[in-house]
DNA sequence: TGTACATCAGTGAACGCGCGTTCACTGATGTAC
DNA sequence: TGTACATCAGTGAACGCGCGTTCACTGATGTAC
């Protein structure tokens, strides 16, 4: 029951932190306020006082995951080449360690199916994670790549086409992996896509 | 109140297809027993003649769902040549159409995220159904393709890589076209699938 | 063929339970004097 | 610098509500005679 100036903030972002984790894990209606609450080390009462919904705890959550699957990959990437930077996100998100730890993974591919039952918010923030994740793929793209050569509107059109159908794979991958529950056919699933990716980003020969 | 031989039978089949759109428009937490049956004509007081628990509906829904659109897809490939079928099964998968009707659509496109959740019995329903849908595309692709020539156990495999690297996108790109809210957004990434899935299987230049 | 009875699919009220949200209250802090 | 007060983050009980599940009951049907 105390509190500073900048209290207030630092136990709300303790809350949209657990909230991150949470929602990843179980999805935006399999956990609730007072489980996440609990997870900040706080009762459920005192969660209107930074609230003023449950809605509003969500889209905050995932703008927050968003934003924490972003800096992990700036980081991991800092000073590579794209190709290299390319080879190493591929390799980390359609991983094994990727696919077995979802509350502290992407985003987009634990929460895709929930997502058409949200409200304007949690659509918005998603649609904005999902745009920057092929925005950065596309950036690490080698130009003039694949069945489109030389410059200009077509070739940049195929590289964002790719972009967006690898991260579609991606995703979809990831998230397939975690709901079959078979281990070996889940494990070979990661595999053919991590392998197919690759090759499709122009990535098997060595660097560009 | 009245029932004959078979009207049980009836009755059954009736609840469990309301249940395969029911549970596929709305998630399998997103819909009550209640409703399902109000869908079906009944009040829910009846339901545990049928079933044991929600759970065992949701099985037997998940199990429909994936016969009806095997059925669907075995008649609408009927007398197609292998290129004919996996072009068509793209287009009718990586659609439009398929996006906005899940209620009639693919499973796992809607199904993948809320399955980890699941118990045995609807988990092993979706691995068959996964598995199923791999080996018809991997029937459906060309012999001898890509990256790997000649026949024998390395064909085998990357053929097998390949159609489940393209099952995974499929799922994954209908999902996500369900997830974003930005509709110029949602159409572009079934467009640049679409077109990528079927350079992918070699059905660009012609049938093979 | 006709009658009496047993069956059981389906009804509708009721049960606990967990959820999101509300609310009267508490007490450590920042501020006014 | 010291004291009195107002603030408001956090507490914990309580609220409606919808859910899965249970249960006493109903009445059309199949069966025994």
């Amino acid at each position: 029951m105390r509190y500073s100036q900048s209290h207030k903030q630092e136990t709300r972002k303790t809350v949209v932190r657990a909230a991150a984790a949470a929602v990843r894990a179980k999805g935006p209606d399999g956990v609730s306020v007072a489980e996440i609450m609990a997870e900040a080390g706080l009762t459920h009462g005192g969660f209107y006082a930074h609230f003023p919904n449950k809605a509003a705890l969500v889209a905050a959550a995932l703008a927050e995951a968003f934003g924490q699957s972003r800096r992990r990959f700036a980081r991991m990437t800092e000073g590579m080449t794209p190709a290299e930077a390319l080879t190493a996100f591929i390799d980390s998100y359609v991983s094994v360690e990727h696919r077995d730890n979802p509350q502290r993974g992407c985003p987009i591919a634990t929460l895709t199916n929930d997502l058409p039952r949200q409200g304007p918010a949690v659509r918005g923030a998603f649609d904005a994670g999902v745009a920057n994740l092929i925005a950065r793929i596309e950036a690490w793209l080698p130009l003039g790549e694949g069945q489109c050569e030389g410059e200009g509107e077509d070739a940049s059109a195929a590289r964002r086409g790719l972009a967006s159908s690898m991260m579609a794979e991606m995703a979809g991958v990831v998230a397939l992996a975690r709901a079959v529950s078979d281990a070996a056919m889940a494990d070979a699933l990661l595999e053919a896509s991590r392998a197919r990716l690759k090759t499709r980003a122009g990535l098997t020969g060595g660097a560009a």
